[in-house]
DNA sequence: CTGTTAGCGCTTTCAC
DNA sequence: GTGAAAGCGCTAACAG
């Protein structure tokens, strides 16, 4: 998951049956307008076939990367579609076939960053494969969430969809899903609910940050854990506990607080630790909005970081490095998974059997926010 | 776009033809599939005026709100359409009528907070009329901008389009959408670029801001101005010249420096800032970011906010409440502001004779970042 | 005020 | 390997 950043504010979060799309006629140009400034006819696969003197059938056939079609064709094919910048109608397309070219991403929280990085990476993925994505932004209820997502794919006739936290792992969901046979693609599920999807190891991420911490001295070292319900908080608490181990640190549990991924959930978290007989001298906050709330608790009492508390959170989100101090962090190819995702996702919609579960790598983003244990 | 995928690229981004769509189908429950979860073959317009014992042209008025229906029949044939739960079919509206039922954003950073709530808010306006929205990533570059929005606009027959700063602001590009007929709206245009679209007087606001900070006893006010080619650069920066005026302090050119949106730009203006002889106690840089990263470069010297200096920003982006101190800033409705543009150019597109600008209200967030002028 | 007839541009049969 | 015909579900155009 994603820690979802409460960020009020921010951006994005969409709605229905609209979408968001994005065409790579942008990065062409199609010649579809004469110096006059009338637009021309558009081009259709009539046309094409004429032009290749082959019928609309083989045309299509070519399109669609369908057998049946002689190399020679196929390339003669191609060669006038290039020409004539020949582009189907997506909505014929849609009309005619039995397919819809839509997929959707089901999210809850439409102002994280993490999403919307997430978000232009699946977005990456559609475009290139001239599929549609639409935002599908859910109030999280696993009440009802079942039924609206029931509603939502059949009435847009779904391909697939892209799940995230902490939609990933609501199993009556999945269920549904495969009664409704839509393929869908995760990203950061919980073990038991992986299939397709994308994860990266959080675990040996938060273990490697927890080994910095030592490096520098630190011994007792605390962790805010994120909100309940996401799986990436479990991740993440059992990562700071195998650093802790391999570093040979004796577990306080003292030094474990909730927290929900938000700012003030981080704010009050760190308060409670510092308030604590025996404080720590570092704090791994689950994500960066929370250590941002850390950094604000400390700074409100004068003390400073890294000097007399280190902090470090987990996303690398923009914040990490807007903060002052700049935040150490470990950072997810965001993008990058939700491209995958997105690729996996489009796989196994062309064949059932396709598309599958890739791991990507994390990197450690060490700055100013950590530093040498106060002596 | 439709429903395409609509965002181009970006996150969504993408593509083509792509984008985000959310459909109200979320907000319902359509019955769409009986108990055993097989899907119900879809209601159709044929069914509806069966069922009313109209032709489906009839029908198809009652849904278009087109004239000449009585009303008893328009009223009979909504209360069918309502209990079979009829949605029209999306593709085959767009592939018989002149209409693609698509609108594009235009935007060129699509990383920001501040895009992603007027995103938000587009996509309310679009969901809420059944309009589908493309996002339209630019990188923006004046030298080619016309030519790619041209084939965007032809290739993807969009029905209007959504401007956001800085390509408000290009009278090349609004020349050309004027020529092809395409409605557009603004978001914060510039005074000579409106037309249809959404302002706020974002020049009193910065004047009150200083009056604020002047409340507060400081006389010497900088201001880090905002990238040279955004309109907003200009209104805030003839807001803290109005500000000052009011407060009858004698400018001093030496305390506005250039910026450029980024917090990067905003460290190095604080820095500049500091090291003038006789250096400001109070800052109001153009936006947020540029705001964060003056903070940063105070507390990099050991100085304190507002202790030393007070800063303010423009936005109230999600960074305002998440560093330490809290950020004084101004906060416009974005995401308000992004559905009222959608509003303007629907009916722009409905009636080219429709459509207006519409001003919206701001807000002064108070927060910790300003405080009393040190002694 | 209302209905009938053609398609929109593409993919599906199903034939060759 | 390839093509002809028949729609997908809706709206435009033209009747009445």
């Amino acid at each position: 998951m994603a820690p979802q950043s409460s960020r009020a504010g921010n951006p994005r979060a969409p709605g229905v049956r609209d979408g968001a799309v994005a065409d790579d006629a942008l990065a062409e140009s199609a010649g579809f307008a004469d110096r006059t400034g009338r637009p021309m006819a558009r081009v259709r696969i009539e046309d094409v076939a004429a032009e290749a003197g082959v019928s609309m059938k083989t045309v299509s056939r070519v399109l669609n990367e369908e057998p049946n079609v002689s190399e020679a064709t196929r390339e003669r094919v191609r060669a006038v579609v290039e020409r004539l910048q020949y582009r189907p109608h997506p909505s014929a397309r849609v009309l005619a076939g039995r397919k819809s070219y839509l997929v959707a991403m089901l999210y809850d929280n439409p102002s994280s960053n993490y999403l919307m990085e997430v978000e232009l990476g699946v977005l990456d993925a559609c475009q290139a494969q001239h599929y549609n994505l639409m935002l599908a932004p859910l109030v999280y209820d696993a009440k009802d969430i079942v039924s609206k997502v029931e509603s939502l794919v059949l009435q847009s006739r779904l391909d697939g969809v892209v799940l995230t936290p902490p939609i990933t792992d609501d199993a009556a969901l999945l269920a549904r899903l495969d009664e409704l046979e839509i393929p869908w693609s995760s990203i950061s599920p919980t073990e038991s609910n992986r299939r397709i999807g994308v994860v990266v190891d959080e675990r040996s991420a938060v273990a490697e940050m927890i080994a910095h911490l030592v490096s520098l001295g630190h011994r007792r070292v605390a962790h805010i854990k994120g909100h309940a319900a996401h799986g990436a908080s479990a991740w993440r608490l059992a990562g700071y506990r195998d650093g802790l181990a391999q570093a040979g640190i004796e577990p306080d549990e003292a030094l474990v607080v909730q927290g929900e991924f938000s700012y003030d959930s981080g704010f009050a978290a760190a308060n409670h630790l510092l308030d604590l007989p025996d404080p720590p001298t570092a704090i791994f906050a689950a994500n960066d909005d929370m250590a941002a709330g850390a950094i604000g608790a400390i700074c409100e009492r004068g003390l400073s970081v890294p000097r007399h508390v280190s902090v470090c959170g987990f996303d690398d989100t923009p914040i990490a490095r807007h903060i002052y101090p700049t935040l150490t962090t470990v950072r997810q190819p965001t993008r990058e998974m939700g491209r995958l995702a997105g690729l996996e996702l489009l796989k196994a919609i062309r064949d059932r059997d396709e598309g599958g579960l890739v791991t990507v790598p994390y990197t450690l983003q060490l700055r100013r926010s950590t530093g040498p244990r106060p002596a």
